[in-house]
DNA sequence: TATGGACCTTCCAATGATGGGAAGGTCAAG
DNA sequence: CTTGACCTTCCCATCATTGGAAGGTCCATA
């Protein structure tokens, strides 16, 4: 199987296969007499894990570290577990950012008469920082989303 | 006023800074004999007014639209306000998605036995996909959070 | 006055995940 | 045999931010 065909089955494309296996996520698969990609069915599913994870916004460092217990059946799924739940938690912390940047921001807009006045109270607001909490360094062990 | 000071006062490193102005977000300020930039208290306001953006998750080039209302006081601020409730929908389907993942992660993990049972169920269901969503292409209009 | 250290300048590189594209090789169908 | 759809590697761009190197400036202290 081509990596063209490996892509549309798994749903990580072309490029970002070739990227996986270049930051050693995925190990080189074997190549045929042309020098193309050779894969077969145990590589669709590692891909389609891959996928999956980064759906749920799993970092590829945190991917590589459930793929090497998926390899090493000997690890506990109890590991497994605990990266599962560590990565809820910072889920939900960062839910409850973003609910409270949706907060400040909709405080703000309500109390914007929206009538043209130069002393919009968000610009005003945003410049002098008022009252409301400002988390700087949001995502220090977490990463971006996407 | 170094750029240091104002990296001091504004919260916004003396590197930002410089960026900032490089990408045009913020004008370059008057030089010193020395070639230092020299910045006031209005250049400070306005950096204040730019990490409190960022901080509330608002791109440098949303931001950059914020700023042109905000020197271009003959615009309205309904305005100002649409662009932040424009910003709040999106940080309202943004923690949806986050809900959603963080739920998968959930259930998985508590019909995980974490016993080192070699059939772990986070495992499965990622390599296999079963049944919950997969939120493909989240950010698109969107972005990334910090 | 000399020197050291704390500033400042510009430029270059890296991060993480992904897309885009060029230049060139390969394969299969018409 | 040509055409088009693949494949290969390599380089560049994104976005916001940090880090560092190489070199200039300013101020206080020995």
């Amino acid at each position: 199987m081509n990596i063209g065909e490996a892509a549309n089955l798994s749903g990580v494309s072309a490029k970002m296969i070739r990227y996986y296996e270049d930051v050693a996520l995925i190990r080189p698969p074997a190549r045929n007499q042309n020098g193309y990609r050779a894969y077969d069915e145990s590589n669709i599913h590692e891909l389609r894990f891959i996928r999956r994870a980064r759906d749920l916004g799993v970092t590829v460092e945190q991917i590589s570290g459930l793929m090497h217990l998926w390899r090493d059946r000997s690890r506990a799924s109890s590991d497994v577990k605990r990266l599962a739940l560590e990565h809820v938690a910072a889920l939900e912390a960062k839910q409850r950012e973003i609910a409270e940047m949706a907060n400040t921001l909709k405080h703000l807009a309500a109390n914007c008469q929206g009538d043209g006045r130069p002393d919009c109270p968000i610009i005003e607001s945003l410049a002098d920082g008022c009252g409301h909490a400002s988390p700087r360094h949001l995502g220090k062990g977490f990463g971006k989303l996407r």
